[in-house]
DNA sequence: GTGAAAGCGCTAACAA
DNA sequence: TTGTTAGCGCTTTCAC
């Protein structure tokens, strides 16, 4: 395999000359550099990254570490990551977690053993600290959540997410809009300081808006990344809240295993019960009937994070934060609530 | 950040007996062993990859190239062959191709320009000559898919799969047991010589036993990576073939999609068409009613394909193909034939 | 504009 | 059993 020593005695120049051709450094000969890639071409010239890194002192690897990777939702994210890294120059090292491990110690672990220049998370806690913050040992960008609930200066980390709060809320008020009262919604936990909680509050906001209280018996707490659990638990909420007329699921797979619950109590969807969701999987276009769901930017997040930590890398960029909007994706799982229940 | 030249002074020993501790060469007593180790550890020393690489020609990086990531099947893989990478003291590159784009062009770029040690190929081909495995420049394994078509020797790569013509045939056999003759397969082309057509043999086997002319409208092409589309060619088969009574799916994600197009269609399952594919993604569980289907040991396939390929890469082990069994995953999507039909 | 040389952290002869 | 040293391929001063 040919190295720049090789092109440099080929070439009759130095290995710096080479070096400088390769990096476009400015002060070279148009002579001279025509030269060089010229033979690094005829030469099957591969740079070695072991031998870049070392002479840096860095890698060009960009960690992404997925919490909960059962969750056929990551997927698009991670494959966009994957390529806007690519396209970048960068290697993206994936490390996929349990949902019920911790981010920031794996993370801090792999910046360390894989000396990264940044990590993505994907699926996060919302309440970092400022240790946490610093534990990862890099810039970060934290992927489909933000940190509401900690106490991060927003200059200490970058994010790309949508507004959870807001976008509850608007799915909850288009049921309300349909007449429905009783709602019941799907999370891990209500309190538990993540995207659940956000959701949760947009939920308590659609409610109070529209001057329904707030039921407790209606928060449905289950496991997004158990289908089988989850089913098990959604059953009983609607054998045991026959008056429920609708469910807010906060994500695409809760809202899927609802639909299988309704119909195993035998009630069907939407005449008896209207669902909704966040989140825009491509399986859930092929539910019966189709879910109507509040399409996120799969694709796009995953671009935007790499967007922003590449500048902060690489420009000293400040950190940022972008809010991306969801797309309602109208499918047959939610319509008026029928007059039996308006009574 | 410390290097084994500072652990060497640390412990007034020099650099390459620390190298040696670190390595678990034999040859150093008891004693500095301790005595470094204890070193290692205060100081936080973490090994330099690059450094090691450099030293050593070579990574310590597994390529994983995965084509058509879309594929939900997938995930479960990817997640088995990054645990395995990790805990054999490897990384996994992840590389995500579209389901057109050509594996081994991209394999062998990415072993070059990363280079890998080895090469995992995801839903590739069965067809490879003997220069497509050369392009590679490293040892592969070939995941959830062999050489059927291919002029390969057996000794000149690796794979894990399952017998995907045994497998179709056992699918297509319990539909024809429940009285089925009208039997449709979707796949994404019968002739492409990779996985749709060892299904699609498997299919022809099954009918042929059972004496069953085989029907070339009912043999539906679409493409497994599109939903929409895979929806629409999957309805017109339905509306142009009211006769089928039963679908065999070569993947879940085709048979979901199926089940869809016959609720368009006005038909329900399984009492009218009987549905049953290969796969066994979370998602299925989830279908109504749940999906029939042969279920894929997913993550013991990550598993099996890091294994094979580190003992042949450390042990210089013979390449070796395993064939793993899949395991029926009974749902509510096949039925008996009803009387209508048999007439 | 170009070359010589040092050094990044580590491994592996080779000596002792 | 341990130390000395060369070298992996590359980048980057520092001279010229």
């Amino acid at each position: 395999m040919a190295t720049i020593k090789d092109i440099a005695s080929y070439c009759n120049v130095a290995v710096s000359t080479v070096s400088r051709v390769l990096n476009n450094h400015p002060d070279v000969s148009a002579d001279t550099r025509e030269k060089v890639l010229e033979a690094a071409r005829r030469l099957h010239y591969v740079p070695n990254n072991s031998a870049r890194d070392l002479a840096l002192q860095q890698t060009d690897s960009i960690g992404l570490v997925v919490r909960g990777a059962e969750n056929p939702f990551f997927m698009p994210i991670i494959r966009a990551v994957e390529k806007s890294c690519e396209e970048k120059g960068y290697t993206m090292v994936l490390h996929q977690i349990s949902a019920d491990a911790d981010e920031v110690e794996e993370g801090a672990r792999l910046v360390t053993s894989k000396r990264l220049k940044g990590l993505i998370l994907l699926g996060g806690r919302y309440d970092y600290t400022h240790e946490d913050a610093s534990a990862f040992g890099a810039p970060f960008v934290c992927c489909t959540y933000t940190n509401h609930f900690g106490d991060l200066d927003l200059d200490a980390y970058s994010s790309v997410s949508i507004d959870d709060k807001a976008e509850a809320c608007r799915a909850v008020k288009m049921l309300i809009d349909k007449g429905h009262t009783k709602i019941a919604i799907l999370l891990d936990a209500a309190r538990d300081r993540s995207v659940s909680e956000r959701r949760f509050r947009g939920y308590c906001e659609a409610l109070a808006e529209a001057g329904i209280p707030l039921d407790e018996g209606l928060v449905c707490e289950t496991v997004d990344d158990d289908m089988e659990s989850a089913l098990e638990r959604i059953e009983s909420l609607i054998v045991e809240r026959p008056d429920i007329t609708a469910i807010f699921a906060i994500t695409d797979t809760l809202a899927i295993a609802a639909m299988k619950a309704v119909d195993n109590a035998g009630r069907s969807i939407p005449s008896d019960i209207s669902i909704i969701s966040i989140g825009g999987i491509a399986m859930s276009l092929c539910t019966t009937p189709t879910l109507t769901t509040l399409a996120q930017p799969q694709a796009l997040i995953g671009e935007k994070a790499v967007e922003i930590l590449v500048d902060v890398l690489e420009k000293a960029a400040p950190n940022s934060h972008i809010r991306l909007e969801t797309t309602l994706r109208p499918g047959g799982t939610v319509g008026q609530v029928h007059s039996g229940d308006l009574a």
